[in-house]
RNA sequence: UGGGGGUUCGUCUAGUGGUAGGACUGCGGACUCUGACUCCGCCAGCGGGGGUUCGAAUCCCUCACCCCCAGCCA
């Protein structure tokens, strides 16, 4: 994967697999991504992947897709199908597609030499009794009164939990390590639980599933992994982790590192969350253009270069952190203002008639797709003498500095030639109905009489060629910074009104109207804008802005 | 006196005993047929206190604040 345009960015985790390279501890470092299927992936996601991925690729390593299936309760082929897209759509390809479902076995076998060395046992409690005999924070738990039950007892109790021999519940595997540990993950954890359900990859072979810290060290272990990189969250499992390798015949033993999720603004990022908001119908699907998914950015119009650029420069350390949503934003802007082909789109229209220019006629105007990439091409821009214009492009009253239309004054229409005010039509409220203008046919673009200087440049689309167009403004999903700081109100509470706005009258160009979904536009003074897969089966364009253009003339007007 | 982490410009981050650097934001300017882009410049930081040292963001002590852990979830 290629992702660097730019030089690698130092941070703690590349630094420890560099030591580790030099010092022989390996020739070559193995990572892996390890989502469990159970809902869509999202930025953050993006980050662990990017982290995973990129750093096996820039030291010459591997990374495996595994998926952590160990509770078939929540996991499906269709979140799993759906991970996969994204990873690849991502611009990541691992080098085995693995499940932590294909070591159930191996698990399994490791679960009972673990019995058979006295590390574990089966504990008939109930959940209940489990929970009031863990302790809390500050006292140690008690051991459970089937703690020093014998092995061949809990041996045979095991292989009948696995032959499905006990109701979901009633007996449970636990390590036996220490009930008054100052940390809560040592006090003897659950290892196996009944759980007499279908898994989506095994159907119903098992009746037991292994818990997540003994299925995800041992994964690791199996295979090969160096560098076991998870979130903050698990730094106290590691301790367990190691404990779990260190009693086993593990094959190797990997190294967890922990790193610090990464947070944007105005949005919340946990899977509990989005799935309220997709559930709630507070937004269209997962992949609504206002969800910090993976398939939301994307529909958004996010480029997955845009993304991986973000991760690069947001960094990677153990500090908790907010990243302002504009850091994204900038993101996108650097990729589209490379790549996108420029059109002009009047997304709240007033019509001007050119007075001078010939009735019935039309001409093209050939426009460069960029204007600092010629090798982009052009695009054949149709001008007539009635043409739209952004309504705030003119002003009667104009402020200070307004470098736009106004009466008396002239403005260039950009890629063609510049107009002159004459007059305006109002209707009975005193709206603005038409603006009347003359054109300057010596200004052509490309003609000598171009090189005459007038302050503004405007876009414009003709009024006989334009198309009609639905435009879907997105603005942030909240509309605080943290929806989620706020102890006494739902993060709910917080939700954007205005975070979608649909445009249904906006003019483009014929060239936006030849696209298809996913194409991606810069509609010049306004922003960057792709085509919406709704497009498909709907008569007329439908694009979501996916960011505007910076803007400091707004700015200077606030 | 439960345990585990964290704290560097507004934001994110680099730095492991030798001039605190970068990116984003912000501000100012140049350029411009996009008030975009680009270019130039500027502002701005080591949580507090003490110690070791010729020299400390870095080592030691101490205080403060923030986050995580009591699933048969991951």
């Amino acid at each position: 994967m290629n992702n660097d345009q730019t030089p690698p960015v130092s941070n703690f985790i590349r630094n420890i697999v560099i030591r580790d390279l030099e010092s022989g501890k390996h020739n070559k470092i193995v990572t892996r991504f390890p989502p469990e299927p159970n809902g869509h992936l999202h930025i953050g996601h993006a980050k662990s992947i990017c982290l995973n991925f990129g750093l096996a690729s820039e030291f010459g390593g591997t990374t495996n897709l595994r998926f952590d299936d160990t509770n078939p309760l929540k996991e499906s082929e269709d979140f799993a199908q759906a991970i996969m897209s994204d990873v690849r759509w991502l611009g990541f390809e691992w080098n085995e597609l693995r499940h932590a479902s294909d070591y159930f076995q191996q698990l399994y076998d490791y679960a009972v030499h673990l019995i058979k060395n006295g590390k574990a046992y089966v504990d008939s409690q109930d959940a209940e009794s489990m929970r009031a005999s863990r302790g809390t924070l500050t006292e140690a738990g008690t051991n459970s009164p089937y703690r020093d039950r014998s092995i061949e007892e809990s041996l045979e109790l095991f292989e009948g939990m696995k032959n499905g021999e006990f109701a979901d519940g009633e007996h449970v595997l636990r390590a036996r390590i220490d009930m008054a540990s100052g940390n809560m993950h040592m006090r003897d954890p659950a290892v196996y639980r009944i759980r007499k359900v279908a898994h989506h990859r095994t159907g119903d072979e098992w009746n037991i599933y292994p818990m997540y810290d003994w299925a995800h060290g041992i994964s690791d272990a199996i295979e090969g992994i160096t560098h076991s990189i998870c979130t903050l969250e698990f730094e106290e499992h590691r301790p367990l982790y190691d404990w779990f390798l260190d009693n086993i015949p593990s094959p190797c033993h990997p190294q967890q590192i922990e790193f610090a999720r990464g947070n944007l603004d105005f949005t919340v990022m946990s899977k509990r969350k989005l799935k309220e908001l997709v559930e709630g119908g507070y937004v269209s699907g997962w992949d609504d253009p206002r969800m910090p998914t993976i398939a939301g950015l994307r529909r958004r119009g996010y480029t997955a270069q845009s993304i991986r650029t973000f991760w690069k420069e947001a960094g990677v350390s153990k500090a908790e952190s907010i990243i302002p949503m504009g850091v994204l934003e900038n993101a996108i802007r650097n990729d589209m203002n490379e790549n996108a082909p420029r059109v002009m789109a009047v997304l709240d229209p007033v019509k001007v008639v050119l007075t001078n220019y010939p009735e019935g006629e039309s001409e093209l105007f050939e426009a460069p797709s960029h204007p600092q990439k010629p090798e982009m091409g052009s695009r054949s821009v149709p001008m007539s003498r009635e043409i739209w214009i952004e309504r705030g492009d003119f002003m009667e009253e104009p402020p200070r500095k307004f470098f736009r239309l106004r009466p008396g004054g002239e403005v260039r229409l950009r890629n063609a030639f510049i107009i002159k005010y004459t007059d305006i039509v109002k209707d009975s409220e005193g709206n603005i109905i038409e603006i009347h203008c003359e054109y300057d046919p010596e200004s052509r673009s490309g003609l000598p009489g171009a090189a005459r200087k007038v302050k503004g440049t405007i876009h414009w689309v003709s009024a006989e060629h334009g198309i009609n167009a639905e435009i879907r403004l997105y603005d942030r999903l909240f509309s605080v910074a943290n929806p989620l700081a706020d102890k006494e109100k739902d993060y709910l509470e917080f939700l954007n009104p205005h975070s979608l706005d649909v445009i249904t009258d906006a003019i483009v160009e014929p060239a936006v109207a030849k696209g298809s979904p996913g194409d991606f536009f810069q509609f010049e003074r306004v922003g960057y804008f792709t085509i919406d897969q709704d497009s498909a089966d709907s008569e007329r364009p439908i694009l979501n802005r996916t960011v505007s253009l910076r803007d400091s003339w707004a700015k200077l007007n606030r």
